[in-house]
DNA sequence: TAGTAAGTAGTAATGATTCCTATTTATATT
DNA sequence: AATATAAATAGGAATCATTACTACTTACTA
C-alpha cells in the first residue's frame, strides 16, 4: 500500500485518544492538520486501518466508532449518553464448542455491558451511601 | 397504551420467526396482513415493543435487527453474510465489580461472537475431515 | 354517542456512509 | 532528475436506514 499523509494523520488521531471517536469527529480533528481533507477520505482510511488491524471498530446503535486500542478489551455503553468506557473485564467462551456445535469459525468477540454511567444512573451504590445520605 | 391492530400484527411477526429481521422485512411481512400499513408505523411500534420488553434489538453494523426471543441468549455473527445465529453460550461478568470500579449500573449485555458461518468458513473442522477429504 | 387523545398513512427530511470522477501524488523506472 | 502510472484524494452527488411531520382515523372514556 502506498504511503498517504492523510492516512498517517487519521491513524494518529484515532490512536491518540481514548474517546472512541466516530468518523465525523476524526474528520474535524483531521481538518486541523489538513484544511481541505475530505470526509470520504476519512471514511476510506478508517476502513483500511481497520482491515489492517491498526484500529478496531465498535458498532454503536446508529454509527461506527473507532478504537485505537486493539488489545482485547470490552466496553460499558451508557444508554443515556452513548459513552463507551474501556474496561478490564474478560469474557471467555468455549471456542471449541462453538466450532463443533455450530460449525462456526470464531474470529473475534464484541462484548458490551449496557447500562447507565455514573452521570446518568439513578441510585448510588451501597459504598457511596453514607450516613448523611440516609438522613436526607 | 391504546390497543392497535398494527402493533399486534408487528409483534406476532417478530415473535414467530427466528430470523432476527430488520424493519424492512417486518414491513413487507406486515403488508401481507395490512395492505396499506406504513413503514413509519413499523419503526415506531418496533421501538415501543422493545421498550416494553416484548422484543429485543440487536445492532447490526448498518441496521437494527429485532429478536422475539427475550430470554438471555447470545449470537454468532457471520462477517461474510451478516447472519445471526442463536446460541446457548453463557457469558458472565462480575456485576459487583463493574458497579464498584466504574460506578456503572449494568442493565443488559450484548455479546456477539464474530466469525464465519458454515457456508463461509474456509477450513473444515477436524471432525469433518474424513479419509476421503485427505485423499483429494 | 360524542369527545379526545393516541395511533396511523403517506411523504418529506435527516444523518451516516458510500459512490463517482476529475485531479493530484507516491513511487518505480529510465 | 524527469517521466510514466497506478493509487489516493477532494468535492460533491447518491444511497440507505431511520425519524419527523401532519392531516386523518380510531380506540376508549364519560
Amino acid at each position: 500500500m502506498r504511503y498517504s499523509y492523510q492516512r498517517e494523520v487519521i491513524k494518529n488521531i484515532v490512536c491518540s485518544t481514548k474517546s472512541h471517536p466516530n468518523a465525523d469527529w476524526v474528520f474535524s480533528e483531521a481538518k486541523k492538520k489538513i484544511k481541505n481533507i475530505s470526509l470520504g477520505t476519512v471514511y476510506r482510511n478508517l476502513k483500511i486501518l481497520e482491515s489492517n488491524g491498526t484500529i478496531k471498530s465498535l458498532h454503536d446503535s446508529s454509527q461506527v466508532r473507532y478504537d485505537g486500542n486493539v488489545e482485547e478489551h470490552h466496553h460499558l455503553k451508557c444508554i443515556e449518553c452513548g459513552t463507551l468506557i474501556d474496561t478490564d473485564i474478560r469474557s471467555d467462551y468455549d471456542r471449541e464448542k462453538i466450532i463443533k456445535n455450530y460449525e462456526f469459525e470464531p474470529d473475534d468477540i464484541e462484548f458490551f455491558i449496557i447500562g447507565k454511567c455514573k452521570k446518568h444512573k439513578k441510585h448510588k451504590t451501597k459504598k457511596q451511601t453514607t450516613k448523611k445520605n440516609k438522613e436526607l
